[in-house]
DNA sequence: TATGAATGAGTGTTCATTCAT
DNA sequence: TATGAATGAACACTCATTCAT
């Protein structure tokens, strides 16, 4: 998280402090259309200067991604420490992930919508943090529907399926007019374990024959 | 002088060449990394004659967009004209965008992935067309929850959260491994309809009181 | 030597204008001091408009100095076909290169100081026909040579010191004070030949013993 | 406010330290490629550092070429001063000069291919140290001159053509393959002095119009 | 003596776009 | 319909140099 060179305090203060005002920069006009030059207006910081801070475009927006993702996961990990039970555990994956989601908004959508602006090997390092948070996500899913008898889940499809439903949350999400974290982990978790429809499921199952085809 | 849109035939179907190869491009780098030189080499359209079938990098990217808009909401309309039930028209609803999907994967990522990247004006005609859809799939949700007596459910982050799941599989689903549209279909209606576990909800919602919070 | 794209017979005409004016430049500012920018305004041609006809800076010496290569080896080839006599091979070739040398000052500064400038792999590609011209300039010492009963020159040294004092000229050469090709090469030749003093060498040679040693 | 050289004992070596690997690194990537950065990095002297031993880069050059001509001439007037019968005094001088060449390589390139890189007025100076040395090597191939009754030799192409063999010699030589200075001097005096033919020069000579001109 | 932090000027290069033909 | 030739504006990045400490 240091960058190469300095060391001091302060310099590693301002380097946040251009890190948080990259992302938001990055986030409002995109990676690539986004100049450091429009980062050297908003941090007041010299075109040269900034070169000080990072090495690159490229690293600047690896730095972000990095930081984002370390502060999800060691918050994750630090918090899933007392939990034990299986849905309750996989409430703090929702909630966690949620309440960083909407406490940064910019380092979010720069996570998730500039995930093959970095060429390699820096978008390899990030994808393995990703894979990491994954997996634990996935163990956690696992572990609640092992509870469940006869449940015949695709693991795979199923959190990646939740995964849509959060990280999608950066397209819409107003908050004027959305819920918070809290209510909004509610909703998400409920849909996800127990559906929009309560009550049992069997009769309402489709069948493609039923269906109209597309045309082509 | 070259009219906004080509008339003859040969014409158009060359245009319509040129708007798949170039969802492909957009697709793999990103709407600002490629190049209309990109285009050019792909479609072997010289640099400058390329610029006879669309007026600027922009309009490119409004045709391929309102193209593939378009293509989903046809052929929704009419596989729904035959289907009254509410929850045969979501299960159609759901397939119908998974099928577009899973066909056209690039033009999907063009379609999810680019959005910002139009400016005003163009930026707002695919937006009307794009919420346009939306109120369309949130009347035939309501009509499904209208159903199911004492809901609670908002429609709103039902929809959105629905469109998270459909919407984010462009990022993840692999032709080899994963299911095609029917399959993946059922999944994310089941999962949408009923969650991933079956039986009683009520005793399986927690509080945010037994979470540990996070720390900043 | 025609560039990656062009073909018409102005555009390559062009390219040799931009060629020569391009090596005024490199030779007068030297490779690294000179920019594009210069050459956009030595030839009126925009910035850009310059990518046109080469596609880099190194690119562009590159072209220059293999222009200058093949011209000097064409030319020297065409003219050693009727020429058998070693001495009067030699002889040929001195002035071939001087000619050339004098005629072209800047295209030879270029050759003879910018040799380092270019990266691989188009150094080695300029090193082959560097090569080339050398083997050719030994062979014909080494006829030279042949003739004299009991030689123990070392023909390496002997050519390499030749190319010395024919390359060395570009530093010194003032037209106006200098003399013209014609008459440099019989000093040359001269010189190279028989040395600056007639006569018997045995009798002037010196050992180092009797020489005082510098001191570090 | 440092003094334009420093005093201490201390900093006097370390600049000497400083220069030896500039020269190296100005050798091997040429002055204007070479950045303070790289100097930075060779020597480990930060960046801002090296400016209280140079006040620019202009000055670093100046200061290297300075030192390594002072070198040679300080060198050559001391070992000069025993020997007095011309030709022996020939010797010296080309055996002054290719020794200090193959014993400092690197200085040896920048002397002999950075010379246009020095602005003015740094780079009068340097000249005004050069034309000393240049007349000084005049004067001596002027006394081995006038003892041959009836030379016509232009001292000038001579002496230029003389160094012309001598300077070219970073541009080749090979410690691995090629001999040292004392060997080298030998080679370069014989032909200097006596050509690569032994006996009677009077009949090898050629004239123009025997030679096949070139075409343009 | 020495350096971390900073900068203005400049670099080579790319890009979307144009226009005469 | 199509293209070769051209351009202005912008871009990421590097550089020699400075200055407070």
């Amino acid at each position: 998280m240091p960058p190469s060179l300095p060391i001091s305090r302060d310099s590693q203060s301002k380097l946040l402090h251009i890190l948080r005002l990259s992302a938001q920069i990055f986030a409002q006009r995109g990676f690539q259309r986004a100049s450091i030059r429009d980062i050297s207006r908003a941090t007041g910081v010299s075109l040269s200067g900034l070169y000080y801070y990072f090495e690159s475009k490229q690293k600047l927006l690896y730095l972000i991604q990095k930081n984002a993702f370390t502060s999800i996961l060691e918050s994750l990990t630090q918090r899933l420490q007392s939990l034990h039970e299986p849905q309750a555990r996989l409430h703090l994956l929702i909630q966690n992930h949620l309440e960083y989601f909407l406490a940064h908004p910019y380092e979010t959508r720069v996570l998730s919508h500039e995930e093959d602006a970095l060429d390699e090997p820096l978008r390899k390092e990030i994808a393995t943090i990703k894979r990491n948070y994954y997996n634990q996500a996935r163990e956690i899913l696992e572990q609640v529907v092992a509870e469940v008898p006869g449940s015949n889940l695709n693991p795979r499809l199923a959190i990646l399926t939740l995964f849509g439903m959060m990280n999608w949350v950066y397209q819409w999400h107003n908050p004027d007019l959305d819920p918070g974290a809290e209510e909004l982990t509610n909703v998400i978790v409920g849909i996800f374990l127990h559906g929009v429809l309560p009550g049992a499921p069997e009769d309402t199952e489709f069948h493609m024959a039923e269906l109209p085809a597309a045309d082509s």
